[in-house]
DNA sequence: CTGTTAGCGCGTTCAG
DNA sequence: CTGAACGCGCTAACAG
C-alpha cells in the first residue's frame, strides 16, 4: 500500500539532471534571462507526468515562505460559529470563498479559534494560528465593533480582508453597504405609504448592525418619522421576534410594517401576526434582509433585501488573492449596493386601523 | 511591522541551551527514560511563553511527516458543490466537522477538486491534493455508487472516512442508516392508514439514494403495496417536484401521501397540491427527510425524518481523529438510526377519494 | 543554460 | 540529561 511518494531527486535522477533543474521547470517562476533548454524542459515535464510526481506542499511552503492557503476566521463570540443557526450566512460565504479561491489555486482553511478549555482565550488561539504559518492571508467575518483581530493581523503583517464594512480608515473590507440596507428598508416601506414602522435589527455589537442602525435612523430622520420608527436590536431568534411582536401587539397603535434582520425573524414576526388574527401584507407589511439563499427557494413571496453574500465573499477572495499574487490593488475596499427584491409580503398600509385591540 | 517570527534557535540562545533541548520540551513526546531536567524545562517553557513563540507548522509538518490537518472533499459532480443549493447538507457537515476536529486540535481544509479548465479531470485534482501532503486524512461526502475516491485513497494509503453508508466491506463509513430512512418513511405512512404512496427520492447514483431505495422497496414488499407505491428519483429541485406532482394530479387516483427527499421538494409538492385546491394533510399527507437544520426553524410543522447530519459528521471526525492519533478503532463504521419527527403535514388518509378529477 | 551549495525551521537519531 | 549532526523535500542564490 502507501506507495512512497517520489521526490524531486527521483525524477532528476531519472532524467539525468540536477534537482534544481527540475524545480525550475516544475515550479519556477520564469525570470528574465533564466531559462531552461526546451529539450530538457520537455523531458522533465514528460517524466514528471509519467511518474505522477506531486511536489510536497510542506516543503514548498517552508522553502518559499508561503503556503498557498488562506484561512477563514469566523466569529469568536459564539462557541459554535458554524453550527449556530444565527450564522447561516457563513455557509454562503464559505461556499463562494472556496469556489473563487479555487480559481486561483488557493486552498481554504477553516480557522477555529474558539477556546477549548475555560481559561483559554479566543484571541490567543487566533494569534497562534496567524503566527504558525498556516496560511498566507485571512478572511475575517462577523466583525464586531471592538474586534481585536484586524489590529493583531496588522501587527503580524499578515494580509487580510474583512467581510464587513470598514470601520477604520484603510482597512481592506468588502461587504454589502449596510447603511443602505437600513436606509432602503425603511424608505421602501415609507414609499409604500407606511408611516409607522417597527425594526428588529441585528446587534449593534456587530459592525454590520451598527451600519444598518445608522441607515435606519438616517432614513427615519430624513423622512421625519420620529417616534413612529420603532427600533430594537435585542431580538434575534425566531422565538425572540415572535415574543417581541406578540408583546407589542398588546400595546396600542401597532406599526403598519415590520423590518427584520433575516428570514427566520421574518417568519417569527409573521407567525405572531397570524396568531393574532392579522394577515400579511393586508394588515401589516414585512420586509427582511436575505441571509440565506436557501430561504428564497422556499419563501419566494418574502420581500427581501438581497445582501449578496456570495458576491461579497467572491470579491473578498479576489482582493486577497490579488494581494498575495503581488498585484497592486487600487481599491482596498468594496461596498456592494443591496438589491431590494419586492414580493408579496409588502404592500400599502391599511387605510383604517385594524379593528379591535 | 511584520514582526519577524522567532524560531527555536532564538529561544535556545536566550536560555543558553541547544535547539534540540527546546524542541524536546515544547513538542517532544515524552518517551521513556528521555527526560529534560525540571530546571531547564521550566526555564525554557517560561522563555517560550514570554517571547510568544509559535512553532512553524510547515517545518513541523515536513519534519514529522504529518500536517495535523484533515481535508473535506465534497461531491465532484457538481462544479459548485458548496454553492449548489442541492448540497445544503454539506453546510451542516462542515460546521460539525470543524467543531469536533477543533477539539482534537486538528484543522479543517476544504478540498476543492472541481476541474478548472475543460480537459482537467476532477479525479486528477483529487489525487493531486491527496499526494501533496496537504492533510493527514480525508472526509469524503456525497459518495456515489461508482465513486473513485475511496480506491484512490486506499492506494495512496491516506486514512479516510466516508460520510455515506458503506458500499464495500471494511470501508470506514459513518452515516444515518438510509435503508431505514426509506423503510420508516413508507411504513410510517402505511401505519397511518395510507395504502397509496408517491415517493420522490434522491438519485440512485448516490449511495444514500440507493440505500433509501432499498428501504423503500423493502417496505413496499413487506406491506404488499405493489404498484400503489409509486417511486421516482428524477425530480430533485423544488420546481421539478412541483411539476412532477402537478402532472401526476392530472392522472387518475392520486396517492394519499407523498414522501420527499428534502424540505425543498416537500414545499414543491405542497405547493402543487395547494394550487390544485388540495390541502395538507387533510387530502394528502407529506413526509420529508430533513436536510437542513435551518428548515426546522421556519417549518416546524413539517413531518420529517431527521438525518442527524451533525451527529454523523461529528462521529466521522472522531473516527478519523482517533485513527490519526493511533488509537485502534474497533468499529470502522457507524450507522445512526434516523429519527422520525411527526408534525402536522401527516395524518390519516381521507376516507373517500377527494372530489372531482 | 546547468550544477553546486546553502538554507527554510524543526524533529530525531546518536554520542557523550 | 544535553549537545552535535543529519534529514524532511524543496527553492534560490551563486558560480560556471
Amino acid at each position: 500500500m502507501a506507495a512512497k511518494n517520489l521526490k524531486l531527486a527521483d525524477i532528476a535522477e531519472r532524467v539525468g539532471v540536477n534537482r534544481s533543474e527540475v524545480s525550475r521547470v516544475l515550479s519556477g517562476v520564469r525570470r528574465q534571462g533564466r531559462t531552461v533548454s526546451p529539450a530538457t524542459r520537455e523531458h522533465i515535464l514528460e517524466v514528471a507526468r509519467d511518474l505522477k510526481y506531486y511536489p510536497d506542499k510542506n516543503a514548498q511552503s517552508l522553502a518559499k515562505g508561503c503556503t498557498n492557503t488562506i484561512g477563514l476566521m469566523m466569529s469568536m463570540t459564539g462557541d459554535r460559529p458554524l453550527t449556530d443557526s444565527l450564522a447561516e450566512h457563513n455557509h454562503e460565504i464559505i461556499g463562494a470563498l472556496a469556489y473563487t479561491l479555487h480559481e486561483y489555486g488557493i486552498h481554504l482553511l477553516l480557522a477555529q479559534c474558539a477556546p477549548k478549555h475555560s481559561g483559554e482565550r479566543a484571541v490567543d488561539n487566533m494569534v497562534h494560528i496567524m503566527r504558525s504559518q498556516l496560511c498566507d492571508g485571512m478572511v475575517l467575518s462577523d466583525i464586531t465593533v471592538d474586534d481585536e483581530r484586524p489590529a493583531a493581523l496588522e501587527e503580524i503583517g499578515l494580509p487580510f480582508v474583512v467581510i464587513g464594512s470598514p470601520h477604520g480608515i484603510g482597512l481592506p473590507a468588502v461587504d454589502v453597504d449596510n447603511v443602505r440596507v437600513g436606509y432602503e428598508g425603511v424608505s421602501y416601506l415609507y414609499g409604500l405609504g407606511h408611516r409607522h414602522i417597527a425594526v428588529y435589527n441585528i446587534g449593534r455589537n456587530l459592525i454590520s448592525g451598527q451600519n444598518r442602525f445608522h441607515g435606519i435612523t438616517q432614513a427615519g430622520e430624513e423622512l421625519g418619522m420620529g417616534r413612529r420608527l420603532e427600533y430594537r436590536d435585542d431580538a434575534h431568534s425566531q422565538m425572540d421576534v415572535y415574543t417581541a411582536v406578540t408583546q407589542r401587539l398588546n400595546e396600542p397603535s401597532f406599526p403598519t410594517a415590520i423590518f427584520t434582520e433575516d428570514e427566520t425573524s421574518a417568519f417569527g414576526a409573521e407567525r405572531a401576526l397570524r396568531d393574532a388574527g392579522l394577515s400579511v401584507p393586508k394588515d401589516v407589511s414585512i420586509i427582511t434582509c436575505m441571509n440565506s439563499r436557501l430561504m428564497r427557494l422556499i419563501a419566494p413571496r418574502l420581500t427581501t433585501i438581497n445582501l449578496r453574500h456570495e458576491e461579497v465573499a467572491s470579491a473578498a477572495a479576489r482582493l486577497l488573492a490579488g494581494q498575495l499574487r503581488g498585484v497592486q490593488i487600487e481599491k482596498r475596499s468594496k461596498l456592494f449596493p443591496p438589491v431590494l427584491e419586492p414580493a408579496r409580503t409588502t404592500g400599502p398600509p391599511r387605510k383604517r386601523r385594524f379593528p379591535g385591540r
